[in-house]
DNA sequence: GTTCTAGAAC
DNA sequence: GTTCTAGAAC
């Protein structure tokens, strides 16, 4: 890996002896980025004089003007201190005053923090008592809106050396290296550490690369496991925590175009085998079996066997099994952790976790069940309530994480799956006395329960890398619906049943038995539904505007209206004056001009109302499957304040993959000649927060929640424009 | 797109 | 009993 390069740089031997000078080291980064972390670390056990100069403590504690953190710069330089000037300076107009500000008896360095949005937006709406009073929901839009300004540091700016930091690994790395950096060392000059130069492509890859490095996690066991990753599943020897997490990161970082790590993915437990004493042997047979069945269904999602103990019998009869059927190492593997702390401790991002239960679906007892159930907090057990009262051995039950769980926030799990399996142990209930036959199918049935759970889950989540999931497993819908059709026993089973069942039924009935153009990208346009007479409204409106009232703008080529039903406190739609482009699907190359001729005029109305009220947010986009004729564009605020909006379908056709951004549309069409399409499926999918992504059981309880949230928008949704914001009373911090 | 309402869910 | 959803009609 190219982050290497940064590596090498903190080891001793790079220091070229007896050349100290000065070393003004200007920081770049986004609010919540580390700037101010970095300068103590390093001051805190450097033994060359450093000075921090803050802009937003600089005037007497409080913030003060960039001329003032120029003035302190230059005396500290003066005095033979070397300086950290802590500020955004994210764009090189802002910085370029500071390499000006002093001649070649000074090392000119600049360090970017150039870590994703996200965690810096994550980070700086978190944090109390910051210098600048940056925090809270409000830092969220400033950081956003700075982060546009971002422009990567090139040597023509006129430094001597620039660091780039993409992740924490990096900035750690930059850490030690100034840290280490006596009062007569000198670094070797150059660019370091910067993977690719396109800051927007950028994001995206760090949207897939966030991860966090596992304690005691060295760069020489980095390389060691590195070089044998694609042997991962085969590997017999002994294996610590350290190095299997170590090692999973780096296999996942090739495939889905760049990366899976980001995928949805399920930890889960060996079923029945600890407590309820299943044969270890018939156990691993079952797990390959069942995993070997799904992995190519789940498209790129991962499934990840946990278990706590370093010699897990279990794990290495897994691994060796699954590396003689060839199973895909980067979309199943084995992992040793506690599965309530992967991602904190194992740096492994899982966003779904299988509970091996009990048939009261209770806290307690003893090993994963009252590790989950505790970890969790008591609102899994209230959600779980919600959800059944027990489960039978062989079934699965889903049940959405609530956000106020730390296990949702600290570890980023949505959702915990209770899988009840086969009990062999004659001191638990219904012990199954040895009888493996009837053992081993329900513990087939256990796996598939909660695997089809999982697969219910990734289906209705947003994920990048989805598209070829969803056609695969459409695909098998069809497939396996007969065997399903006639599971009487099923249904007088309802209760205990996962709640995928019913999901999934529904979801089968709705894609029907000629599914035709049902896919997410365009349709043919064969089995386009007829326009009712109640949908012409929108149609007459662009035709004939003079005959309608409500019309607030009207040119050649758009009208704008107030929505007559608006599901936010603004809500407006730019419609299409071209007769005959009915709907997003009817849109070419050829209407390219139109559609940025709307994104703009929508954009511009927004812009009205922000300074009307600079609390909205707005977006702007197109329905996939529009309700009404004729293409229009809608722009609403993200409050969603509103008595018109009642149903799931509401909710979810502005806050789900059907909703297309009008800038991914103009992206698309002017790539591709068409626009991404979701179909209707989308629309029944669970209701969840647009900011804080947390599930709610219905509409009202869905309103009483967004009334208050307020996290931050979704990263996704803070990028490339999609959120329309104003600037407000934060536009001058710390700039 | 909304309204109405049966019946499911609570 | 009340709340909420979802399907049909428009």
């Amino acid at each position: 890996m190219e982050a290497m390069e940064i590596d090498s740089a903190g080891k001793d031997e790079a220091k070229e002896e007896g050349k100290g000078k000065p070393v003004m080291v200007i920081l770049i980064g986004a609010p919540g980025s580390g700037k101010s972390t970095f300068c103590d670390l390093v001051m805190r056990v450097s033994t060359r004089p450093w000075v921090r100069i803050c802009q937003d403590t600089i005037g007497n504690g409080k913030a003060g003007t960039k001329k003032q953190c120029l003035t302190g710069a230059a005396s500290a330089l003066k005095e033979g201190k070397s300086v950290f000037i802590d500020r955004c300076n994210l764009d090189r107009e802002q910085r370029g005053d500071f390499v000006k500000l002093v001649g070649p008896e000074v090392e000119k360095h600049t360090v970017a923090l150039d870590l994703p949005a996200k965690l810096c937006i994550s980070r700086s709406v978190k944090r109390t008592g910051h210098e600048g009073n940056l925090q809270g929901g409000k830092a969220a839009a400033v950081v956003n809106r700075r982060l546009q300004k971002k422009e990567l540091p090139k040597l023509n700016e006129g430094y001597d050396r620039i660091t780039v930091c993409q992740d924490e690994k990096d900035v750690q790395a930059a850490i030690n290296t100034y840290t280490a950096l006596g009062p007569s060392d000198k670094l070797p000059p150059g660019f370091f550490g910067q993977k690719k130069s396109d800051a927007k492509v950028q994001l995206g890859i760090m949207k897939f690369l966030k991860k966090k490095d596992p304690p005691g996690c060295s760069d020489t066991m980095m390389n060691v496991s590195l070089e044998d990753t694609q042997s991962h599943a085969t590997k017999e020897k002994d294996s610590n925590q350290v190095l299997e997490s170590c090692e999973e990161p780096k296999m996942a970082s090739v495939g889905c175009s760049i990366s899976l790590e980001n995928a949805p993915t399920l930890a889960f437990p060996s079923i029945s085998t600890a407590d309820f004493h299943f044969n270890l042997e018939k156990a691993s047979d079952i797990i390959v079996e069942k995993v070997e069945e799904y992995v190519n269904k789940l498209g790129n999602a991962r499934l990840v066997l946990v278990d706590l103990s370093q010699n897990s019998k279990i794990l290495s009869l897994v691994r060796a099994k699954a590396a003689e059927k060839n199973i895909d190492s980067k979309k199943f593997f084995t992992f040793v952790g506690n599965i309530t702390k992967l991602y904190s401790e194992g740096g492994l991002h899982c966003n779904v976790i299988a509970n091996a239960t009990n048939w009261r679906l209770k806290p307690g007892g003893g090993g994963i069940n009252a590790a989950i159930f505790s970890a969790a907090g008591p609102t899994l057990e209230t959600a779980t309530k919600a959800k059944a009262e027990s489960l039978s051995s062989g079934k699965a039950i889903v049940v959405p994480l609530p956000s106020s769980s730390p296990l949702f926030s600290g570890e980023g799990v949505t959702h915990v799956i209770h899988v009840l399996g086969p009990n062999m142990n004659p001191q638990r209930p219904n012990c199954l006395d040895n009888d493996y036959v009837k053992g081993c199918k329900i513990l087939r049935e256990a796996y598939s329960s909660l695997f089809d759970g999982f697969a219910s889950i990734v289906r209705t989540q947003e994920e990048p890398c989805k598209d070829k999931f969803e056609k695969e497993f459409k695909g098998e819908v069809q497939l396996e619906q007969g065997s399903r059709s006639g599971d009487q026993k099923a249904k007088r089973e309802a209760v205990c049943e996962t709640d995928m069942n019913k999901k999934f039924k529904s979801f089968v009935k709705e894609l029907g038995p000629n599914v035709g153009s049902s896919g997410d990208g365009n349709t043919g346009g064969q089995s386009r539904k007829a326009w009712g007479s109640w949908a012409q409204a929108l149609y007459d409106t662009a035709m004939h505007p003079e005959r309608h009232k409500n019309i607030i703008e009207m040119s050649d080529d758009v009208v704008v209206l107030n929505d007559l039903y608006p599901k936010g406190q603004k809500h407006l739609l730019v419609l299409a004056r071209v007769k005959g482009l009915d709907r997003l699907e009817d849109v070419k190359k050829e209407h390219l001009t139109l559609l940025k001729t709307m994104h703009s005029v929508g954009l511009k109305w927004a812009e009205k109302l922000l300074s009307e009220n600079n609390s909205l947010t707005f977006r702007l986009g197109y329905h996939s499957v529009p309700s009404l004729r004729q293409l229009h564009l809608h722009v609403i605020s993200q409050d969603f304040d509103s008595n018109h909006l009642k149903n799931k379908k509401h909710w979810n056709s502005f806050n789900s993959p059907f909703f297309r951004d009008s800038v991914d549309v103009i992206d698309e069409v002017s790539q591709n000649g068409k626009a991404i399409l979701k179909d209707e499926n989308v629309l029944s999918m669970e209701l969840r927060c647009h900011r804080c992504r947390s599930a709610h059981p219905n509409i009202p309880r869905l309103k009483a929640h967004i009334s208050s949230c307020q996290a931050p928008f979704p990263a996704f949704l803070l990028q490339n424009g999609r959120l329309v914001f104003s600037e407000g009373k934060d536009a001058n911090h710390g700039i």
